[in-house]
DNA sequence: GGGCGGGCGGGAG
DNA sequence: ACTCCCGCCCGCC
């Protein structure tokens, strides 16, 4: 049997065992709340990671509902924090997550890949729902992405908020659309210059100096001077005008060389 | 421009 | 194992 939760502490206890902070650390989950950033947390984690993550708002900013959503899905219980992760802080004010640790361990191969393609968008950027499945090599699993994303366990941390639909919109968000439309605007996307971009069936946009290609709210498709700026309905349509895809945002997949 | 069917992974029988 | 059925979708009619 493998020994988890309160009983843990009684069954050393039995065996006059004093249980060690290590130990529990591997079996019992810390729990803290952290209040930086646009959306603030509860947070759960082990020595093996951070494995939850609800915003507070979206429990009432209650614990015990935070607690009792996280019991719900691991069937484990947590304990006050008495540390808190390393990173955790600096990636909520700053929207990037790249130095933490992650215990995505209970998800599928397919649900990790799609995570881990999310948790490369940076802030204040934006992806397509089937620019991910084209990241994980399922060019086609589109509404499969969105079904991955929609388990997150680690929202925030992960962006998943950073994945919108082919248009710009924001899409689906598992703590509605508007948290994920103002989690967008906290980080600066302009999502009303993408949605009349969107309006004039403009998706894409090119530079006619350096003919690349990017998404609109790439980091250097931000920085096209206007009079330099061009737009486009698919990126196959700037390809096919001489434009190549931006390494940065990845329109289309690059050839690749060999 | 809204509706509709195709597409896909995962979970419940 | 196989079959449904559902879901943060997409592009066409």
């Amino acid at each position: 049997m493998t020994p988890t939760g309160p009983g843990l502490e009684r069954d050393l206890a039995a065996l006059r065992i004093p249980p060690s902070a290590s130990l529990l650390d591997r079996v019992v989950s810390q729990w803290l709340r952290v209040d930086e950033g646009p959306a603030p947390v509860f947070v759960t984690f082990t020595e093996r990671g951070i494995d939850f993550v609800r915003t507070t708002a979206s429990v009432g900013g209650r614990a015990e509902v935070f607690l009792e959503a996280y019991r719900r899905r691991f069937d484990r219980p947590a304990r006050p924090a008495t540390r808190t992760p390393p990173g955790l802080v600096g990636a909520l004010r700053t929207g990037r997550s790249s130095t933490l640790r992650f215990d995505l361990g209970g998800l599928t191969p397919f649900e990790r890949d799609v995570l881990t393609a999310a948790l490369g968008i940076p802030p204040g950027e934006t992806r397509p729902y089937h620019w991910v499945a084209r990241e994980v090599g399922r060019p086609a699993a589109v509404r499969a992405v969105g079904t991955a994303l929609g388990h997150n366990p680690v929202p925030i941390l992960i962006p998943c908020h950073r994945v919108t639909r082919a248009d710009g919109s924001p899409g689906g968000y598992a703590f509605g659309t508007e948290a994920k439309d103002a989690l967008l605007r906290a980080e600066d996307v302009d999502v009303d210059a993408v949605a009349a971009m969107a309006r004039r069936r403009v998706f894409y946009v090119g530079s006619v100096t350096t003919r690349i290609v990017c998404f609109p709210t790439c980091r250097h498709a931000r920085r096209i001077a206007d009079r330099n700026r061009t737009g486009f309905r698919s990126a196959a349509e700037a390809v096919a005008a001489g434009y190549r895809p931006c390494r940065h945002c990845r329109p289309e997949a690059t050839a690749v060389g060999g």
